[in-house]
DNA sequence: TAGCTTTGCTAACGGTGTTAATAACAATAA
DNA sequence: TTATTGTTATTAACACCGTTAGCAAAGCTA
């Protein structure tokens, strides 16, 4: 029976052509105006088949979350790889974490896009997983040269990621706001400070590691 | 010529009255199924009316955008009024920001909603300028007890905010993120944890200041 | 009272997410 | 080969949305 399978595979098609068009849409034109019926159009079927692979709108949108998440946390392993010192892995894992929600704006923006994730989505993303575990490696490992008393990896988990996700996003939004008053205009300031925020918030987080 | 007078007090109360109902369906109905009909319904006017007080819908949210931002910077200043000790006055600022967070969190999210505010918008917020100086205020001071060379307090704003702004957003997205594996279904660390979270960020903070 | 200005309305345009009813099609059974 | 079944895609509608052009009503001035 190899027609259930064919099926199979031209249903799986018609999917990843739903999702190659809506990433193009969302590029091109940005995710508040990405459409269904606009997907429709662009695979050229009519708008109902979208429903019967998606069981909704959101539901296409958390694809691209959870791919968000997969990325990131791939990121962030490659970036760490390869180097041992622990506090060195924090670090270029802060590095890249801002590197890349900058080079992906559509993908971070739908990750942490307050509207759109529902409380119970974040619990169905499990690259979530991921990102937990490569962080929390590094960070057990610094602290365990260390040897802090009462330390506690998770929470040292939360604070990293509440830093990189505060500083990124503030600087997402708009640029202006986090431009200094007296350096309007100046535009190798614009690039260059956010990342000195960057080092001095790292640099202190892993000095309270030790 | 009283007459314009009143016609100027008339226009101002419909403008108030948009904004009460437009506020009232945001607390009863979220952000997100605020409607121009829905208002317009509630104040039992057509429409247009509407468009002749505010240029569109986001010229709505963005008074509430405003607001919240005053709101906060007094919510601060009114925290470490009475405050001598720099450092304590920064901690005290950051369990307030945190407060005030979630006890407004319609406000916070929409200061915050990254699809809301358009990048000129940020320009727009009078208030920003005096949560700015709130904060500097105490930055420079915790600092010139410490001496430090190189000491940038634009810098340390941002961090500051940054991190406020992280952990504030991902405890507030989904609850679920931000809970300990082990720990499911566990309501006392679910309020706990974060808390715990801030202390540790504003104690590393502090300790960066000195 | 006639004319002018302001104000508010109806009705429409072009969109949106979502779904019920229906036609077209491919695969099976007689 | 024809009839029957089950799947798939379509049309068309529902109930919304932001926004605006055109028009009627009311208020004020002269």
């Amino acid at each position: 029976m190899g027609i259930t399978d064919r099926r199979q595979r031209q249903k799986e098609e018609v999917r990843t052509r739903i999702l190659d068009a809506a990433w193009e849409i969302i590029l091109s034109e940005g995710w508040q105006s990405f459409s269904i019926r606009k997907v429709a159009d662009a695979i050229e079927y009519s708008v109902p088949v979208i429903y019967s692979h998606f069981e909704n709108k959101d539901a296409i949108l958390l694809e691209f979350s959870k791919k968000g998440f997969q990325l990131l946390a791939e990121a962030l392993a490659d970036a760490k790889r390869g180097i041992h010192e622990a506090a060195e892995q924090i670090r270029v894992m802060g590095r890249a974490y801002w590197d890349f929600a900058f080079a992906n704006k559509e993908y971070y923006q739908l990750m942490f896009g307050l509207g759109i994730p529902t409380c119970d989505t974040a619990s169905r993303i499990p690259a979530l997983t991921d990102f937990n575990h490569v962080v929390m490696e590094s960070l057990v490992a610094a602290a365990g040269t260390g040897k802090v008393p009462g330390f506690d990896p998770w929470l040292k988990y939360q604070s990293f990621w509440s830093m990189l996700h505060g500083l990124v996003s503030i600087n997402m939004v708009s640029p202006e706001r986090a431009e200094k008053p007296g350096s309007a205009g100046n535009h190798h300031d614009r690039t260059a400070l956010p990342k000195k925020v960057l080092d001095d918030v790292m640099c202190s987080f892993i000095q309270g590691l030790k």
